[in-house]
Formats: C-alpha cells, structure tokens, sequence
DNA sequence: ACGCTGATGTCACCTGGTGCCATCACCTTA
DNA sequence: TAAGGTGATGGCACCAGGTGACATCAGCGT
C-alpha cells in the first residue's frame, strides 16, 4: 500500500456530489469537501479546475462518443439523420449514468453558476459536432445549425427523461422530441 | 449640483467596457473600473451583482420585447412564425445597438466566464418565450423547442451579422438562417 | 434649527483560486 | 545499503470577487 489513499479524484467527486446534495452546492466549501475526502483544498484544485468543474467529469468523453457517432454514420445520412446518431450516441451514455443522473440534475437546477456551466459545456458540444459536420461536407451555417439544434433537442430530451417515472429510455424520448421539431419546422 | 455626480450606473458601465477593451476582462479589477467612475468596489456592487452583469444591461428589455413580439403576433401564426416575429423584434433592438455590438462580443468572446454568462441569458430569454409559446396554447414539448430553437437562429445569425463587413441587416440575415434550418429539417 | 432620507464610503470578513516551497514514501541506481 | 530522484500532497501567503454593518453627509421638509 503506498503512502497515499488512491483514487483522491474519485474521493473527491464522490465528497463533492454529497456535500452539494445534503447542504446545497453554495453552502458548500471547498475545504470541507476536501476535508471529507482526507485531503486539503489545494489538492482540490489540483484535480478540477474550479469548484463547478467536480460535477461535469465525463462531458469529453459524451462530446467524443457523439463526435465519433458522426463521423461513423453511412454517407447517405442527412443532417438531422447525423444529428439522430449522435443523439444515439448519447442515450447509451446516459442510460449508464441514469443512477446518478437525477441526484446531479436537482444539485444543478439548484444553482445559477452549475448552469451555466452546463451550458458551456453543451455549447463546447455544439462546436465540436459542428466540426463534424463540416467535415464531412455541411457548409458552416448548416453544420452550426444543426449541431445546435442537436444539443436543444438533448436537452429537452434529457428534461424529460430524468423526471419520467416509466423510466422510458432517453433514444425513444429524443426521437419523439426529434419527430416533433420536424413538424415545427414542417408546419405554417 | 447635487452632492453626487449623476449617473453613475452609467459611468461604471462605461469604464467597465473602455477597460475590458484595453486591458482585457481578467486583468480589469472590480477596484480598478470603480476608481475610473469616480466611485468604490463597494458601490460598484451595489449597481451591478458581479463583475460580468455589467456587461449584460439590457437583456431584460430585449427579452421583453421579443416575447412582447410573440403575444401581439396574429393567431394564425405557427410556431415558427411566431419565432420570426420574435427574431424580428430583435432585429430592431440590435441595429440600434449595433455600434457596440462588435467591441462588445469580441470582449465576450476572450472570456470563458463572459460566455458562460451570454450562454445563461439566452437560457432565460428561450424561458421566457417558451411561456409566451404555452400562453398562446402551443404544448410543453413545442413551445420549449420552438423557444430554444429561436435563440439558435438568433445566436447564428448575430455571428455573421457582428462581423459582416456590408452590415447586412439583421433581420435579413435571421430571415436567411431560419430558412436554412427549415431546409434542414425537411431534408432527409 | 432639527431630523429624515438615500447614495456613497470605510472596514472587516469570507471564500475561491494560485504560486511557491517543504515534506516524505517509494523507486532507481550505484 | 546508502544516496539521490520523483511525484503526490501539505502549508502558507496572497490576490480578487463579493457581502454585511456601520458611518457620513448633502439636500429636503417641517
């Protein structure tokens, strides 16, 4: 055994997501969430970059897997057809995280500043799959589009499906959701 | 003469940009923009609640006037003809701003904080119209994709709109951007 | 002359975040 | 086996954003 507890990363995510649901995420210091991991606030800030930052281990590797879904979609596929791979992509994420999808959800409803670091992250997302897109072709304003309406239609999705008590899966809910911002655009 | 200059709101907005411009945002101290107004930290805080909503006055009467746009629109209206109205009513707004426009989203844009904070604010505005959308009868699902949709098109088109060289009007450019995402989504 | 009001200043304080150096178990190498 | 390097961590000082409590003081009405 070293001299060192291992997995002080781990320690520390699973200190923070606790402390923020029992006292709520702005009552919560940085030094106690350390202090309950047996570590100190400067080791805090050696593994994340801010106190924001603990809760969104993980979004480079949804941003990869939806980035890599588009790059590995048949070259017949629309724009929206690549937005539906990517969003399947993300189910099989989510359904893996779906435990502790909720719990982390309320904690960032609870607060201004975990939204909008969500929302960077979703607009990190939307740059990346528009790289996709052009990549494979789409001119700039439609892969800026498209990647952005795949991010809305997500997190719709995702509203949806962290509050459902059918526990229906987040694909058939995103592609009810994707179904429906086609009739929008159809219609009038 | 009153014992204090008048508008000091003002003043400190004023600074706050001229610094950000020449300093750039991080290196600009609360102190350092309240000493250019003739003022102190403590009362920059009294007009602004952090150092990023300086920059942000104005959002709340944009908001306004785009969901105002959305409940005088005719009731034969689609969703995404409400969207128009709305995005028409931010045409308005934005060409008579559009002098600050560009220092202003270039000041956003060196800044992962400005952004996250931009990002916020069209969350709010998307919440805002989705109410108008319900209010007018449109379903949840709708009226929360159609809003979010809004300020896709509206965060698409102002990029090309700020740094377009013939000032192109906005609303041409929204009218442009919302026909493609129609495409888009009939496609495929 | 008196007291009220409201914008501002002053001061003390907390917390997030960072730079710098010390510590010390483990590993390598001679 | 002893010497020295390595890497994760602790400790400390410090800065800036942000807030609460209280003092100040011009103008106003009475």
């Amino acid at each position: 055994m070293g001299r060192w507890q291992p997995d002080a990363q781990v320690r520390l995510q699973e200190a923070a997501l606790a402390l923020y649901g029992e006292r709520g995420y702005e009552e919560t210091t940085v030094a106690e969430i350390a202090e309950r991991a047996g570590l100190t606030k400067r080791t805090f800030f050696r593994y994340f970059t801010d106190k924001r930052e603990v809760l969104f281990r993980g979004s480079e590797l949804l941003e990869q897997q939806m980035v890599a879904a588009i790059e590995a979609a048949p070259a017949s596929a629309s724009a929206l057809g690549l937005i539906g791979a990517a969003l399947d992509a993300a189910a099989i994420r989510f359904e893996e995280v779906r435990e502790f999808a909720g719990p982390r959800h309320r904690i960032i409803a609870s607060s201004h500043e975990l939204q909008e670091r969500e929302l960077i992250k979703a607009a990190s997302l939307a740059a990346a799959m528009a790289g996709a897109l052009r990549a494979r072709g789409l001119g700039d304003t439609t892969a800026a589009l498209a990647a952005r309406t795949g991010t809305t239609i997500m997190h719709v999705a995702f509203e949806q499906w962290v509050e459902d008590p059918d526990q229906t899966p987040f694909q058939r809910i995103a592609r009810d959701v994707l179904a429906q911002l086609r009739e929008i655009a159809s219609t009038g």
